[in-house]
DNA sequence: GAGCCATGTCAAGCATGCTTGACAAAAGAC
DNA sequence: GTCTTTTGTCAAGCATGCTTGACATGGCTC
């Protein structure tokens, strides 16, 4: 699964541990889905899917 | 999290067998997701969203 | 009634998602 | 060049997602 969480994240200027913190969720978690570890659940892709204002499909998209 | 599996499945005429089959995943799992018992990954829910022809938002809708 | 299909549910176990705490290395500010 | 911030990563532990196998119930057919 790819995202484009990294680059949302610069677009707005915020660290990993600001996104983290607007997420609810440890720094290391962004970490790991920025950089590929794993994928977010999908109440924690929501999240994201809000806080960057775009639907889900437009930042995760699946290897399939 | 609230989704809509049941009632696409519905249209379709599947059984939660039939559903699980096309998904890959066990029988007990679509029971689980359908009945709220958890909610899928995101990889399954992507899954799930192609299947019926619709956007994830359009099936899962989060608690908050 | 007997047999079959669909659904709900339980238990045990493995895989994945997320946590805290810690440390190392690269990049920027001064 | 030193200080601070940012990022990457590891370990251990708990929570969630998914598995197989099993059993109970309800509806349908015969």
């Amino acid at each position: 699964m790819k995202n484009q969480v990294r680059e949302l994240r610069g677009e707005q200027g915020w660290s990993q541990a600001d996104l983290a913190e607007r997420l609810d969720v440890s720094r290391q978690t962004v970490n790991a889905i920025e950089t590929g570890k794993y994928d977010p659940s999908l109440p924690l892709a929501f999240k994201i899917a809000r806080l960057f204002g775009r639907p889900i499909e437009a930042i995760f998209e699946p290897d399939a």
